[in-house]
DNA sequence: TATGAATGAGTCTTCATTCAT
DNA sequence: CATGAATGAAGACTCATTCAT
């Protein structure tokens, strides 16, 4: 009846909608869920949702941007903020801090990341396995243009390489993301991956 | 009329229905592969189809499980034949015979294994990324107990950067399939994995 | 335009659909029953029948259900105000108010009992039948309950004879409902029927 | 290869198609029964069938009609030879050895009668329940005709009477086949038949 | 904002039967 | 007698979205 009560309401169902539609991606895959059942589960009317939102689409990018914005700010914000370091060279962010900030944003959206990376065929989202990779793959670029006056040979890296070391990353986050692994767990992984990484990388733009 | 001829004709429809079967399951993916479609584009009947394929399932199967089964005997047969070298350790294998087999493979079946990894999304398949990071992970256990031998740090390595390293060749052979890569490219880049791999490797398993 | 008006063509739509459903049931059974067909006798698109009902099923129970639903309630309150009287046995009730109502049944729901007897294959009412030769046996034995007291010797009839006196009530429902008989012609026949039927059971409980 | 052998092969797809047939209409009813189905349980190309019946209803006739023909000749032959007597009097027959005979008929031909009264859908036979009682009517008159000499009457009941009299015929041979009675449960229900059966019909041609 | 009705194209699969060989 | 391929229509139901109110 009254104006505050109804944007509550409101809001209620704006996030009613969006909690149901979650599930129902989580479930069965963009592609696959059902508008329906979105609607039933929210206790909304299906076509009442179009005034929420215009299309199946944008629910799953509002379900789903705020953890991708996240993560791609993240990344890039990592490789403003990179120096070189001998032992600690990465694109991803080498330091304690970013490791557990990138933690957090993997627990904090853990189902986010799974919708885009395993469940976003059939919407606008369906290639963002490759726009992470290629995003991964220009920060690494602006790295090594870094790199390159310390190690000249970084130029004999191929692009491919660089190509399929960002795809890694991007694989990572999607194994992390669906298997059920703790903090220290991660931690301990990265710790792994960058010496690991490292060290190849060494091997690569040595003299 | 005659017998051979009509064993062309069938032949042909078979083989017409892969094609286009093959196409529309390049294009829309095996979820939105329509029948119909493929029906139309091989020339025949839609329900003719159900004479050569008991199912859209078995259509996608027949197109992609000759590449499998290849990718798998290829990956288990390394395995078999492996043999330990302070510089040359990977579960995919590392002479040059075998690299080479690898690239055959991938040339043959570009399409398939596309489609395996990035188009099976409702078919029997549509874990087959999974799947084959679990055979490659497996593999490489069966590789890590050699090592032990002369590598007793070996052990130190946690089971989920094996599984990540898993993950990796699968991104990796998903990016060659995707990208136009000559073989020479392929190659080179090849060489950087392996000298990566092995650099990092030996750092993660030094003393 | 107007909220009246408008549930009025709702309305409309809703009974078109029933009833070029009934017609459709009648014509072909349930199982051949097309949902193309009828919407397009009740000049509705097919997808919005659905609107109205979830099923193919629930349209036939919604057409047959009440019918369904107010012979059970006949029979079972038939049974509930018997009396016992020497030449006024019968499970089905006897009295002429009785009768009398059971053939405004009969007139007011021929074509349902008809679609319910003999077009119900594949529903979920494919078995009415049985069910109710069941609930006339199930009435049957309670009779029997009372009239023990009276003729002990109704114990020898057979649970099967029971039985198959059900079943012939429903048959004679059948013949009713599938014959053109008039109100007159039917009162008749049960006045025979209900001296056929006492001088039978008394034959049967004699001592 | 040779002619012997070969009509031997013949005889043995027939009754493998005909045994098939029987199943796969006692489980789904004519309707639904799949000739694919008959197919593959009779080991015989689906399209070979169509050298033994031309027809889904010819095999089902084929299944059916022995049965139905040895009823039919039954309930004639009854009428034939029946002989009024006081006590005994019934288009079904009277006599044990009719019963016997009419009970050898219904262990012999328990499925296809199951067949044609419940699963005959579809069928040129749907119309058997209809068919049968029709044939009891008739013979019912003829019978009435001669009774017509000594209980002038007969001639009061009526048409419809008879008619339900014959359903209830046809709805008893139903149960029988549909519940699993020994013979003598069989013979003793018939006793209480005619017993009862009698007795009304004789409260009806009273004078 | 909210509703329920409407749309129209789409899904895969099955069917009994026929045909050419 | 046997086969496997072909046919063409049909099956119920779902879809995301739009419309009128």
């Amino acid at each position: 009846m009254f104006f505050i009560e109804m944007r509550i309401l409101k809001d209620n169902k704006y996030k009613a909608i969006l909690q149901a539609a979650q599930n129902e991606f989580v479930n069965k895959g963009f592609k696959d869920a059902s508008m329906r059942t979105i609607a039933k589960d929210a206790n909304v009317g299906l076509s009442n949702i179009y005034n929420y939102f215009t299309n199946k689409d944008e629910i799953f990018l509002a379900i789903v941007n705020p953890a991708k914005d996240k993560l791609y700010q993240f990344v890039t914000e990592q490789h403003k903020e990179a120096y070189i370091d001998f032992d600690n060279i990465s694109p991803l962010g080498h330091n304690e801090e970013a490791i557990e900030y990138y933690i957090d944003l993997i627990f904090k959206y853990k189902e986010e990341y799974r919708l885009l990376l395993y469940h976003s065929q059939g919407s606008s989202m369906e290639n963002f396995r490759d726009m992470l990779t290629d995003h991964f793959t220009q920060v690494s670029y602006d790295f090594m243009e870094l790199e390159k006056e310390y190690f000249p040979n970084a130029n004999n890296i191929s692009d491919f390489f660089i190509h399929a070391m960002s795809s890694w990353m991007v694989s990572i986050l999607g194994e992390i993301v669906t298997h059920d692994l703790d903090r220290q767990k991660i931690r301990e992984f990265f710790r792994e991956y960058f010496r690991f990484g490292f060290a190849g990388w060494r091997e690569l733009i040595k003299l």
